[in-house]
DNA sequence: CTAGGATCATCAATT
DNA sequence: ATGATCCTAG
């Protein structure tokens, strides 16, 4: 009896192919994590592999901690010196290793997405770019698709042509890439595009790496990018043992970079691949799986495949509709009680939405209930004010060389420098071309700081005495210095607005000094020295998902994108209504790919789900100050109504919506009220199908025309919407405002 | 020059 | 509803 025997044919022949490239199709819940476990166990064991040459990727760091520690219940040694780790983390310790070959400090900073931010507008000002008119988002999202592409600023400038937009984009690219350069930092997408940039200008590290990693793993293949793939091909170009997992239905980061493609021709790129399929789900009941069979099947650009199980059929998977969303929270936190009266336990439970925003509803009824929850998401924890803060005081600690960190704490807590003085000394360090923090040194040197000086000295003053007290001091000793000294408590008070805020923030900065001294004691156990800089790092690539505890006994609520790759016996989806999910940007931008990649997301909410399923949506929600009105999201109409139990009230009205569409949105209250398309000239002129549909009625007028009206004027078509025997016509007009009103009274007329 | 208050725009998903 | 920018008083 082997561990190996458990295993299904083609789960087997997975692990046994150890040699060559081989790409596993698995589907959701298919047991991949258990064939990926048992090859690492096969490599070691049958095939006297040295852990030591075997890399795992995996998506988050909590995969990683687990896949270890499953290698470790199989194999029962080794296990440790199996390098498993994230893309980013992997780039991380390499770069730390021989980042001064491409001319950077090995004690380099990463940015996070709130510093790029910062850091693109002090750009767009050198730049001289309006912010009003490119917006630094955008700007920052084209850089990183850049990128995630391996195109440089010079290959973009090839491309750019003499399109005004993408020269200010290059000009900002260039500033950008400038900056970082002398802030001695890197941002996500750099960590992989210099490690590409390492392998291909350094033979011998790339050979070196290429030696190590002899067997390498990759899960959620489907989910990465141009650069992540670069960067695979040439680790296993010379061993060619390559070992990918992945599943193209479940790949729903298309908006970050990933390339479907890299799964989709995986084979021409890796000639005498193997490819296994993984078909037989293992997780859910047949009711799931076949609602989510019958979702996914809509998508054209996928390889064929169908889950199949041996489970039985399940219960049926609820849909419940209600007037609003506050219903909606309210009868998922009495399902839970009852669940958990019958017996069930917190952690059985799981929330999964399209939008961070929605988590707040159901955490006020679940304060309110008494009901243990955790929120993944939203808010990161280093992202928060308090502690950027103090992460700031320990990056200028660590590196002088960060400006933006020096920047963000000069005056906070208040010291009375302002941003006139702060902007002499930026000047001043410019024309010299030094740092920041350098020019701080150096004050004599600056002209017009008269006033700030003494105040600007002693900043100094505390920052030196607090590097030499880092070279002796524990990193909780530090940071516990840092509060004391800077008086950053008594701040926080005076600054608070709300009642509890400050007490909230301390929390927070409790937690903080609890991570740090488990950073200490786990740098202990390993046996390594616990240094500043190590944990400035940790800190950087923790994704908020890696702290989910599956023993903890609470609620689980999240987006459907953390909740990749996790399963829980009850699932919930809220809020499947057409305009949050999809949401509006997909519904009118008319691309069909985008609606698939929703598709997709909707399918890996629903194959997270072990037992039980309940979808719900309601008529009217608060998005955004507003009240919205929306449909059942289309993805539910995909489902067969075999599978679903909707409910007593709901019965009628779901076989109206199927019968009599038209009526039933006809006599809807709802139906005439607003539902708010935003302005948006470009990407509504994509909206064909609304084309379409208001071509067909024969309107003269379409999305992104002028029209008159005999009462308010001329104005903008902002959407039509189809609904009824009408076609409801919303108008931005120049001095009335915006109106909503049906095309066969208001007799619109094209204007020119 | 700095600090505090008022006004104004913005608002998907993540390492 | 929340965070950045503008404006004014000290």
């Amino acid at each position: 009896m082997s561990i190996y025997d458990s295993l299904n044919e083609p789960q087997k022949e997975a692990v046994f192919h150890t040699d060559g490239p081989l790409l596993i199709l698995a589907g959701a819940g298919s047991g991949k994590t258990r064939v990926l476990t048992h090859r690492i166990a096969y490599l070691i064991e049958e095939k006297g592999i040295n852990p030591w040459n075997i890399l795992a990727i995996t998506f988050t760091n909590k995969a990683a901690g687990e896949m270890r520690e499953r290698v470790d219940q199989l194999v029962g040694f080794g296990s440790e010196s199996i390098w498993v780790s994230t893309f980013h983390s992997m780039c991380v310790r390499i770069l730390r290793r021989y980042i001064d070959r491409l001319g950077y400090d090995t004690a380099f900073t990463i940015y996070d997405t709130d510093d790029q931010k910062t850091l693109m507008k002090e750009v767009c000002k050198l730049a001289d770019i309006d912010t009003k008119v490119y917006k630094e988002r955008v700007i920052l999202s084209a850089i990183s698709s850049a990128k995630n592409e391996l195109v440089s600023p010079e290959e973009f400038e090839l491309n750019a042509g003499g399109d005004y937009g993408r020269q200010k984009i290059l000009k900002a690219y260039r500033e950008y890439e400038k900056q970082m350069r002398s802030n001695n930092a890197l941002d996500f997408d750099d960590l992989l595009v210099k490690t590409v940039q390492l392998f291909q200008t350094q033979p011998d590290v790339l050979e070196y790496y290429q030696e190590r990693f002899r067997y390498i793993m990759i899960d959620e293949y489907q989910d990465t990018n141009t650069v992540q793939f670069k960067l695979v091909s040439l680790l296993a170009q010379k061993y060619k043992n390559l070992c990918v997992v992945g599943d193209d239905d479940q790949s729903i980061y298309k908006f970050r970079g990933a390339n479907i493609k890299n799964i989709l021709n995986f084979e021409q790129e890796f000639p005498d691949t193997k490819v296994v399929k993984l078909e037989q789900n293992y997780r859910s009941t047949g009711n799931i799986l076949n609602a989510a069979n019958a979702v996914i099947r809509n998508n054209c650009g996928r390889k064929e495949k169908t889950l199949w199980t041996e489970n039985e059929e399940g219960a049926k998977i609820a849909l419940r509709q209600f007037d609003t969303a506050y219903d909606e929270a309210d009868f998922i936190a009495e399902d839970i009680e009852k669940n958990i009266r019958e017996g069930g336990s917190y952690n059985d439970n799981a929330i999964l939405y399209r939008t961070n925003a929605q988590s707040r509803l159901f955490e006020e009824r679940f304060v309110a209930a008494n009901i243990p929850y955790k929120i993944v998401g939203g808010i990161n924890f280093y992202a928060r004010r308090e502690i950027k803060d103090l992460l700031a005081y320990l990056k200028t600690i660590d590196n002088g060389q960060d400006d933006l960190a020096v920047r963000r704490i000069i005056n906070v807590p208040k010291r009375g420098i302002g941003l006139t003085t702060i902007n002499r000394v930026q000047e001043s360090a410019l024309e010299r071309g030094i740092g920041f923090y350098e020019a701080l040194k150096g004050l004599d040197l600056i002209p017009n700081i008269t006033r700030g000086a003494a105040k600007l000295d002693s900043f100094v003053a505390l920052i030196e005495y607090f590097k030499g007290r880092a070279r002796t001091e524990s990193i909780s000793d530090l940071l516990q210095e840092i509060i004391e000294k800077t008086g950053y408590m008594e701040s926080l008070e005076a600054e608070a607005k709300r009642e509890d805020e400050a007490h909230d923030r301390a929390e927070n900065i409790d937690e903080l000094l609890n991570k740090i001294a488990a950073y200490e004691e786990n740098c202990e156990d390993m046996g390594e020295k616990a240094t500043l800089s190590g944990f400035l790092e940790e800190v950087a690539l923790v994704a908020d998902i890696d702290s989910l505890d599956e023993e903890q006994e609470y609620v689980v609520l999240m987006t459907l994108h953390s909740a990749k790759g996790l399963e829980f016996p009850n699932v919930y989806m809220a809020g499947m209504e057409d305009g949050l999910f999809p949401s509006y940007m997909t519904i009118s931008s008319g691309d069909l790919e985008e609606m698939e990649e929703e598709r997709r997301l909707c399918y890996v909410g629903i194959t997270r789900a072990e037992e039980k399923l309940t979808v719900s949506c309601a008529r009217m929600r608060m998005v955004h100050g507003e009240t919205q009105y929306n449909r059942m999201s289309r993805f539910l109409k995909e489902i067969p109504v075999n599978l679903l139990d909707t409910g007593e009230v709901f019965v009628k009205k779901a076989e109206e919506t199927e019968k009599e569409k038209t009526v039933f949105a006809a006599s809807n209250p709802y139906f005439h009220a607003k539902k708010s398309f935003k302005a948006q000239p470009f990407s509504v002129m994509k909206g064909a199908e609304q084309f379409a549909a208001s071509k067909a009625k024969g309107l003269d007028y379409t999305v992104g025309d002028r029209v008159r009206h005999l009462k308010f004027g001329e104005g903008i078509v902002e959407n039509i919407a189809e609904g009824g025997r009408d076609y409801e016509v919303t108008v931005e007009f120049d001095t009335a405002g915006r109106k909503k009103m049906f095309a066969s009274f208001a007799k619109l007329v094209k204007a020119e």
